[in-house]
DNA sequence: ATTGAATGTAAACAAATTGTAAACAAATTA
DNA sequence: TAATTTGTTTACAATTTGTTTACATTCAAT
């Protein structure tokens, strides 16, 4: 499910987002400043970010340069809302790395639609993310892998290894869970083969990029 | 005088669009949604059409395939305006008609510089687009490639592979992609066929142009 | 500390993929 | 039509990648 963050500072505006777009079925998350959004940004990793231009505190556009700057969470839409009396010029001019504006006062349908078009646009080429964690760095697109900037060579399994531990460094995955997404659909291998991978992995990698939680799986370490 | 017809719900980008291009000196016609869009198209028959991505009703997409379907309006040139994170390259909307983005927000001077680009370009020749990579460049019109300023001699499925390929120099591109590309629509070829074309290639153009990605497909090194 | 299960690791082997040359077919040109 | 160029297939070699196995090591529970 898609998840959204919303940054206002004032309450309304946050109850009357989350109530059309949780009606929609998008999984929401509110924050009231922008460092606060900053910070649920990295934990949650929205889909989406609906920021309020004008708060107090680090405002909006801080917020958005932040985002911007930070590789791991560049691929997030941002939307800001503006004041009506705000023109596009003035907008335009800001050049914070927002995708879109919504105006004041919010109209639900419009909102919605908006919201919508923008998220189908995007998950169309949602299969094309890259990943960067630590010194790691993978792009799906060229199937190339950084390590310091560095390229290094992964063989397939390895690559598709890796793309889904980095997927959420941190989680867990069982043997059973690696098999289903790298091995895929009729699996006729011994599930010792993935510790075979994991280990060039880790020549390649470094030994502490991988961690291995006994009797369930590896993770990435955080 | 050159007609531009801006297709946008926003009453704000439209003034704002309107305003910096009457200054140029063209002539400008607006319309609010896709449907609207379309019917002044075929009234007013403009030489260039500016539209949203994000529009409710009939987006942007959508119009633009009723544009190209349609012969009368075929050479009609379409500008995306797009969410500045998306990926242009990737979108939907190069295969519906495009020719060529826009990225919000925007920028008077890019918008206007683009806008008479790409009039220019038209207006000399359809499409006329070189690419150069490294010390490789070819010549789309004339069929033609260099290395170093040397012209050297390809033959037609050699030229249209590679053609496709320095699209984007460092994305891989599989052999399922190549056969679309390059074979088109019934391929009745094997794709090992792909193999000895580039093999001729890489004769041609050196060994290290272009990479071997081992169980996916072919790169050219960036 | 001992034990046993789980994991690490190297090596051997199997399978898959690609490189390449050669033969032939099809298209183009003279 | 003959000659030449271009495109395709095929066979086999070379290389890379994937898998299994056997044994070593680690770790946690007792």
């Amino acid at each position: 499910m898609k998840k959204i963050l919303i940054v206002d500072d004032e309450k309304d505006i946050l109850e009357f987002l989350s109530y059309n777009l949780k009606k929609e079925g998008f999984s929401i998350y509110t924050a009231s400043d922008g460092s606060e959004g900053l910070e649920k940004t990295k934990k949650i990793k929205p889909d989406l970010i609906i920021v309020d231009l004008m708060m107090p505190k680090m405002n909006g556009i801080e917020m958005c340069e932040n985002i911007r700057n930070d590789k791991k969470l560049s691929n997030v839409i941002i939307l800001f809302l503006t004041a009506r009396s705000e023109d596009y010029t003035q907008i335009a001019a800001l050049d914070s790395g927002a995708d879109d504006f919504i105006k004041k006062p919010i109209k639900p349908k419009l909102l919605i639609s908006k919201v919508k078009s923008i998220m189908r646009r995007f998950s169309l080429n949602k299969n094309l993310k890259n990943y960067i964690h630590k010194d790691v760095e993978l792009d799906i697109e060229k199937y190339s892998v950084k390590i310091k900037g560095d390229n290094i060579k992964l063989a397939r399994k390895e690559f598709d290894l890796l793309k889904l531990l980095i997927n959420q460094p941190g989680k867990v995955y069982t043997r059973e869970e690696i098999l289903n997404d790298v091995w895929g659909n009729d699996i006729h291998v011994v599930d010792r083969t993935i510790d075979v991978h994991i280990n060039r992995l880790r020549d390649k990698l470094g030994q502490k990029f991988i961690e291995t939680i006994k009797g369930i799986g590896y993770k990435i370490c955080e």
